[in-house]
This record gives C-alpha cells, structure tokens and sequence, in this order.
DNA sequence: CGGGTGCGTTGCAAAATGCAACCTATGCCT
DNA sequence: AGGCATAGGTTGCATTTTGCAACGCACCCG
C-alpha cells in the first residue's frame, strides 16, 4: 500500500483537529449549530468552564469559524455566530451525532429533517457521482496531487 | 426554539466524544482506516507519546472501536484493526478530511475513490429519501423520541 | 555474546483543565 | 440612591493530562 508512507505532515485531518481537535471546541460548535449565541447560555449548556469557553471562542473567532458580533451596546454585549468556514463543519458534526445514536446507547435525542423534501432523514454520505451510499469498505484512498511520499518509505 | 433546551445529558455527540474526543485518538484513527495496524508504525505515524498511544490504543479496544488481534506467536505480537463500529467512524473521518482540505490551506495530500463506479470523487451528506446533497442550510433539527425538556426551560 | 526489533511501562516535568471567586458595566425595582 | 440581577468575562490555584526519555522484556539473527 502506497499510502502508508504518505507525508503526515500534509495531511488534512491533523490540520483540521489543529482547529477543532479538543471536545469542548466540539461541544461549542454543537451549540451553534443547535442556534445558541451566547456566552452564558453555552457555557451551562455545555459545561464548559468560563475560563475554557472563553479561550475555545476566542480561538474560533480568530480562524474563522465563528463570528463575534454585536447584539446590543451600552453594555456592548457579543454572540457567537457560525460563518461559512463553520458552516461546513456541518457534516462531522452529524457523521459524530450519528456514530454516537447508532453506538452510544440508542437514544436519538434529535432528529433531523431536511427542508427541501420534508422527510425526517438521516443524511449519509454518498457518491456524488453515482449518487450511491458509501461506507468505509466502498471506497478506496489513492495519493493525491498533493500528496508527497517520503524518502524513507 | 424548543431545541434550545433539550438535555444535553443525553446527546449523541457528547457521548461519541467521550470515545474520540482527543486529537491523538483521531489520529490513531486515521492510520487505522489508512491501514496500519502496528503499534510502532502508528506511533511513528502520528508521533503520539508511547504511552499516550498505549493508552488510547487500550480505549479503543475496551470501547469495540479496534480489535487486538495476534498475527503471530512467541512472540506474541498484536495488530489493531477495525470493528464494524470502529469503521462507522469513517463518515466522521472523512468530513473532517474534507473539511481540512477546503479550509486547511488547499492541499489534498488524499482523493478518494468509489469502487462502485471507479470515480474519484469527495463523498458527500446526502438526503437518503430525495438523493439531494445536503448541508447545514437544508437541514432542520428536531427534538427526537428520546429527547428529555428540561423543567427549567 | 552483542545488537536489533516490537511493544509496551515507569518516572518526572510541563501543559491543559476545572472550579470558584472576583470584576466591570448596565438595567431594574423600590 | 441602595440592592439585586444579568452578561461576559479574568485571575489564582489545585487537579489532570501530556510529552519525553529511559527502562524492561521477549524474541531473533549472526
């Protein structure tokens, strides 16, 4: 397998937990995608310390996953706010929700629908070529464009 | 919106979190699903701690995630290799390869390719019932079966 | 015997985290 | 004005989690 000895330091993954790789970033990103906007209604929602939120917020806005913006002045008060970046994230947050219900217990405590057909769903991965359901065994990974193989291999 | 207040007691995402909630087990993941399966490779691959990757490796194990298996005797020597519930994770895995990519800088060190039809392609969430690709826009979520209001809502 | 490989475990220092208290600025009630 | 509440943090300190390097063990090869 050609792929073992791919250059980790380019990989995609690794870059994107760099960003998102802790569990209270996670927990924060379920927040907004669930709508919620303030500091202090995240912060009982997930838990999280104040201190520790305060710093994950801070982190998300600086890379762009998140947008501060204000709400009210006098007192200036900020909500946290999904951008296109955070946005996308989307898909791992349902692939996690999804693992979770199916692994974890059973419990499906939220239920997705989706606006344009109605139907509850669970939204899967699929070829976007084919239109097929995939899974792990369906698909195969090949060094890309970018992909440098190391002088050790 | 009633999904402000459900119970995050019994969310999805937290208790997947609780298996792979750390950068180390993601990668350790990662190297499964690419398909190492020896402890030094893996170390080597992801420069996770000796003892941090013993440990992780451990949890995934207890958890179902990866199976031990011995591929030879005296001595005995173990390889880690994916449950059906550790290859559930590849959706979560995927996303988040994806996600790295379009917003991590750009490279694709890895494409993927669908056995099926033989296209390479990036797989993505689609609505099972209307075949639609769907992301965060599209989708609605709603308080499921098992959801729990909190009193103090 | 000496060296090398595969797979960990142990000890200790460094970093991240959790908790509780504190602070600022404002509004609201009396 | 005084007292309390709300939103959004910051600070200090104890606890937990990591990282690193060294060590151990079991085997194989020459």
């Amino acid at each position: 397998m050609s792929l073992a000895d791919w250059d980790r330091d380019n990989c995609s993954v690794a870059r994107a937990l760099e960003l998102i790789g802790d569990r209270h970033t996670v927990l924060v990103l379920r927040e907004a995608f669930v709508g919620e906007r303030r500091f202090d209604r995240i912060q009982r929602h997930t838990g999280v310390a104040r201190n520790i939120l305060s710093d994950r917020l801070n982190k998300l806005v600086a890379h762009g996953i998140l947008a501060r913006r204000p709400y009210q002045e006098r007192p200036v008060r900020h909500e946290y706010v999904l951008t296109e970046k955070g946005l996308d994230l989307y898909p791992v947050l349902v692939s996690l929700m999804q693992w979770g219900t199916r692994h974890g217990g059973g419990e499906a405590p939220i239920v997705l629908q989706h606006k344009g057909c109605g139907a509850l769903v669970e939204p899967r991965l699929a070829c976007p070529d084919c239109g097929e359901a995939v899974g792990a065994r369906d698909m195969r990974a090949l060094p890309g464009p970018d992909a440098v193989l190391k002088q050790t291999a």
